[in-house]
DNA sequence: ACTTAGCAGATTGTCGACAATTATAATTTA
DNA sequence: TAAATTATAATTGTCGACAATCTGCTAAGT
């Protein structure tokens, strides 16, 4: 399990309420676009309304709760324009991000970097088509270039305030499937742009990288939806 | 004063705490790095903690403090390295929402703003180099094309997350000064290109008019501090 | 003299209860 | 019967107090 970035060590109660609900939301367990009742979920995880209030403000902080005031909070709703919206801004922001990356990465992380992207190679032939791995390896490509960037609010911004939202587009549209070799193929471009110190061809494979999983996930859309 | 984008009547206390404590921090009241005190500022605007602590959590979302478990906040320090970073992000979204823009603002609106330019810089020319006047078409301007863009994450991230910290570098840092009539001339050939439905002129010419502001604070910055 | 352990003070996190507002339902009226 | 209105119930916003944790200082030990 990859764990958010900057990390508050998670002892307070409002820490661990905040991930059970994230996750809950993010598996659909919490429907979309279900209304949120602060009584029951505070009964529900057993903690006062205090602590979950604090968590229902990072919960919106990360766009997956809406709160109008004296009114409540209510899951968001998924929809085509709203992944759409979210694309368009990681596409971009990505792609700035591989710019920086080529520019502010270390050697050592670039090369630590090629050497996990092997490994998880390796892993995903002998689990073939293994969803959580698939995931998981791709997160972890996604985030050491973001954080390679060395740029606090690009790293906040898709890290902390995008990615659970990403996720839950992800999960609750079923996005597992294939689209896994090729997404290695494109890594490892990207990864040799950056290598290179060419940090205009790593924006731009990162973008089409970006753009062909959008794409990907839009037909599957398509195909459910009518 | 041109108010949040996403108005939730501010009838709440935590939001009328709010909106004092960002206008202390941004205009330097309350100085950049010094300790948050809970207690005191409870006291100081008359709210119990609950509100403040609401407010304190608004307030690291748009990065204004900085908040770690059981230790209290702090207002964020000012860095070269933070204003770079903020302009990376602000350069490369201000761009998109041109190119967004363009598609998808409708006549009416790209009409309007330009009655409205036209009518700031006939207030600009009379009142020459009046900072506030200034700011306000400049922010009017910037936000009309980012709600041209449509694209909700988008408003949000700039609107609200770093819009604060942005007005806290340029008070801070005493970025009046001129440089206005460029930047007239500079909205207008924005502004046309949007009209022309160019996507991509406008989301150059947008990159270059942030990235000549980023080059100006910068010029300022090293004479300020060397 | 310097490091480390322990203690006092203050601060943050959490709790339960109350006040203000909103949503719901029953009731009345045109 | 449908719309408007009032009353009730539930939910959110706010408050003060208590518990857990951190900070700074004192004091003992090497």
């Amino acid at each position: 399990m990859i764990q958010s970035p900057v990390w508050r060590s998670p002892i307070t109660a409002s820490d661990r309420v905040l991930a059970e609900i994230q996750q809950a939301i993010v598996a659909g367990e919490i429907p979309a676009g279900s209304k949120i009742s602060e009584p029951e979920l505070a009964r529900r995880f057993a903690v006062s309304r205090a602590p979950l209030r604090e968590a229902l403000a990072r919960l919106e902080r990360c766009h997956l709760i809406e709160r109008t005031p004296n009114a409540g909070a209510r899951v968001v709703t998924l929809s085509t324009a709203g992944l759409r919206s979210l694309y368009e801004i990681r596409e971009e922001l990505e792609g700035l991000a591989c710019r920086l990356a080529a520019e502010h990465m270390a050697d050592e992380e670039i090369a630590d970097m090629r050497r996990l992207l092997d490994q998880h190679l390796q892993e995903q032939r002998v689990r073939e088509g293994e969803s959580y791995y698939q995931e998981a390896g791709d997160l972890d490509f996604h985030y050491r270039i973001i954080f390679g960037s060395k740029n606090q609010y690009l790293i906040n911004i898709l890290c902390d305030e995008l990615y659970y939202l990403m996720r839950m587009y992800r999960v609750q549209l079923g996005m597992n499937g294939p689209r896994v070799s090729r997404a290695f193929d494109e890594h490892k471009a990207i990864i040799q742009a950056i290598a290179n110190r060419d940090g205009e061809l790593a924006d731009l494979l990162m973008r089409r990288h970006v753009s062909a999983s959008r794409h990907h996930i839009e037909i599957q859309l398509q195909q459910m939806g009518k």
